[in-house]
RNA sequence: GGCGCCGUAGCCAAGUGGCCUAAGGCAGUGGAUUGCAAAUCCACCAUCCCCGGUUCGAAUCCGGGCGGCGCCUCCA
């Protein structure tokens, strides 16, 4: 099966070859922990987990990377030297004042001074997140999921390397590349030397331009004894640039060229483009990696997602009933996140995670009826199945998801005479969308049931079940009423009355 | 101003030159079923932003409009 992903260096949709044969390397541009995780931050990191779930369901193996930018940035950082205010004193500060996204948890940071707590509590709270919604890579922490401030050692060896070979330069101290070093700069974005020198236009100071050799030079090192994270380094104490990282940990993780790199489309440029140059200007390679992919940026309600305008959700926002008003199930977030185009805006609305809810409860009845038919024993399928042949096509071709799911629920409606067959399938299936339930799943990821909830869900059904053989139907309805508005979907059968958790 | 993505039914969305008299999901409508519902099953529900061109043939290619969005500055 020919796999085929858009890629952003080249403008096109490519052949996917793996470097290896068998072995996909791929790094992922992860968040930065200075408050919760947005929906989305989320969509993109999804999107690069469904493109493993993917690979792997094709038959690779992935070692997929993605990192934690724990090291307090500054506000206004790329453009210049490092201007505005420290990221984790803001973070700090919001702590204090209570103007984070949501509440920190009670004592649970015990220093709101200290940045490392900061940053430690924001990334609890992500992997937290990441694993409810079926993230494979957060399970794999810390293995896979690596911390800045923990390659700091790395990164100034890395400085020094470009140094030598002549891509950077120490002035002031601020160690800046020197992006006129680089010939291939620009070519990820678009954004040539000559174009954003046009474009730069009042935005870089004259000080700054006295120090730099080129505007568009980026610091790769800042010398600040007054920032709160700080380390030691030959230019001075100070703090690494935020480029830096990411070059440094995927060429450890994953060697000097990699197969994938994704992140959202906000960071072709400056990030990406500054990564090809540091790594290739280290390397001596003229390649990173072989495919960049980007995700579109989510939409709110049809507008672009901010605190000001209100619309602003981290998942555990809506995971929490935030934007509905009653809890969301984890699979209704990872499915409405994941079931439109990549590469497409992606308009996140409440009807939208509604429909996702439908389709989601189709899928996990679906598999919960095929699990008892089967007593969970599946038979041995491969890709060649005519079912799961036809699905990894339409995501071969640039993850056409919308293009899979065309084929799961046609099939999912009709007739399943080897339920064995058809459960060997369907879990194929699952192990790209996670859903049903999610994988690799915690505690009640696959659960409908209303256990240690505040009704008696059971006896309710059970009373129900009585007033209908009694023909008392005014009670019976009014049992009904109480579960729905309780949050309930009510089913009345020969077997017995049974009450589901609504999902959204 | 530069670079780029996109425009298919009420909503999400596939299809990228002829099996399209256009998948699939959600919603809706009619029917079966039901004490009534829900779930389920059956049926119905679009000519593809506009204009021009290429072609025997276009949602699909080309040109021009109009509209939405992103990046170029912290941001997934």
């Amino acid at each position: 099966m020919e796999i085929r992903f858009y890629n952003t260096l080249s403008h096109s949709v490519e052949l996917f070859h793996p470097i290896d044969a068998n072995e996909v390397r791929m790094y992922s541009c992860g968040p930065t922990v200075y408050d919760y995780a947005h929906i989305g931050n989320f969509r993109s990191f999804l999107f690069a987990d469904l493109i493993r779930r993917f690979l792997e369901v094709s038959g690779y193996r992935v070692h997929h990377v993605m990192n934690i930018t724990d090291v307090g940035h500054m506000t206004e950082d790329a453009v210049a030297d490092g201007g505005g205010e420290d990221k984790m004193q803001v973070a700090m500060r919001k702590l204090k004042e209570g103007k984070k996204s949501g509440k920190a948890q009670e004592g649970a940071i015990e220093n709101p001074d200290d940045p490392y707590q900061i940053a430690a509590y924001f990334t609890k709270a992500f992997l937290a997140d990441a694993k409810r919604l079926g993230m494979k890579v957060a399970f794999e922490h810390p293995q896979n999921v690596l911390h800045a401030t923990a390659y700091i050692d790395e990164m100034l060896a890395m400085i020094r390397d470009l140094i030598e070979r002549g891509h950077a330069y120490a002035a002031q101290g601020v160690v800046y590349y020197s992006v006129e070093s680089f010939p291939e700069y620009g070519k990820l974005s678009g954004n040539t030397l000559d174009k954003v020198q046009a474009g730069s236009g009042g935005r870089v100071s004259e000080e700054e331009l006295a120090t730099k050799r080129h505007p568009a030079d980026f610091m790769l090192w800042k010398a600040d004894p007054r920032h709160i994270m700080k380390w030691d380094s030959p230019y001075g104490q100070g703090y690494p640039g935020w480029h830096i990282e990411c070059s440094v940990m995927a060429r450890k993780a994953l060697g000097d060229v990699i197969d994938i790199h994704t992140g959202g489309e906000d960071l072709i440029f400056p990030h990406h483009e500054c990564e090809i140059a540091q790594t290739c200007g280290a390397t001596g390679n003229d390649r990173f990696a072989n495919f960049w992919m980007h995700a579109r940026f989510l939409m709110v309600e049809g507008e672009k997602m901010s605190k000001s305008k209100g619309n602003f959700f981290t998942a555990r926002d809506i995971l929490g009933g935030k934007a509905t008003g009653r809890a969301v199930h984890p699979a209704v977030l990872r499915f409405e996140l994941i079931k439109s185009h990549y590469r497409a805006n992606m308009n996140f609305t409440v009807k939208g995670l509604a429909d996702s809810a439908s389709a989601v409860r189709k899928l996990i009845e679906f598999r919960q009826s095929l699990d008892e038919k089967t007593g969970g024993e599946a038979a041995t399928v491969d890709a060649s199945h005519p079912v799961l042949k036809t699905f990894l096509e339409a995501l071969s071709d640039d993850l056409n998801v919308s293009g899979a799911l065309g084929v799961v629920f046609p099939w999912i409606a009709g007739d399943h005479p080897d339920p064995h067959e058809s459960l060997a399938v369907f879990q194929e299936i699952n192990c790209v969308l996670s859903v049903a339930p999610i994988e690799p799943f915690e505690g009640d990821a696959i659960s409908l049931e209303g256990e240690g909830e505040e009704l008696p869900v059971n006896d309710l059904c059970r009373q129900m079940d009585d007033a209908r053989a009694r023909k008392d139907w005014s009670a019976a309805d009014t049992i009904r009423k109480t579960l729905q508005d309780a949050g309930y979907e009510v089913r009345n059968s020969p077997n017995g009355t049974v009450a589901t958790r609504q999902l959204a």
